[in-house]
DNA sequence: CGGACACATAAGCACGTACTTATGCGATTC
DNA sequence: GAATCGCATAAGTACGTGCTTATGTGTCCG
């Protein structure tokens, strides 16, 4: 059960601003902990955490890991909220916006 | 911070199971255990959850408290992942659906 | 090779979470 | 109005989670 694990991840307020930054530009670990009073270790693991729900990815560049965010995890958060498309109701300005942009 | 508490509400599986049953049809509290092997105190303590993370709404009718899915918080979730769509591969199958969905 | 650096992992601890049993509270029924 | 029903709340407990300090692993550089 994958959605366990993302939803999971996401329930953590560190983990999910870790994850906006990461939106923001892929960076490595040591660039994800500036301005976060973040010890190393916790941001690994955090990292770590995020990484098994797939909603970010490691690539390794010499001693550095570069960190970005894995489409992947975004789309079964979508793949599940679509399961309640019944529910949307239809003049929310955010579901327009994710529409809009969708479609093409 | 409103994100909080729905990505901690549905960090739990029995919470999800509670949540997916009410999308099928809204019930009351003591229908929402019927095949769930779950205490009484423990449903109403996961229905206490998810409705202060907007995920859920309550009406009281008689002796009887009927639950049902609540828009606004699937909304706020759809809102949350609108921020990354940058990041959506645009090939998914699940996404494509979720776009013809909601267009109309 | 040896040290420094970037990061991961291990172990321990404080706190939060999800359950339990017990009880309270409003609404219905007789 | 007393018993019962549907549900909420209280208090206690076992377990999970996120942090800490300490140490390990891989990479670069002199």
């Amino acid at each position: 059960m994958i959605e366990n694990d993302f939803f999971r991840a996401l329930a953590d307020p560190t983990r999910r601003a870790i994850f906006e930054k990461l939106a923001a530009g892929s960076m490595n670990a040591s660039a994800l902990r500036e301005g976060m009073e973040i010890s190393q270790p916790a941001m690994s693991q955090h990292l770590a955490v995020l990484r098994s729900a797939k909603l970010v990815r490691e690539e390794r560049q010499g001693r550095f890991v570069n960190y970005e965010v894995n489409p992947d995890g975004l789309a079964l958060i979508a793949q599940w909220l679509a399961k309640y498309r019944a529910y949307w109701p239809e003049r929310i300005a955010a579901l327009k916006v994710l529409l809009k942009d969708m479609d093409q």
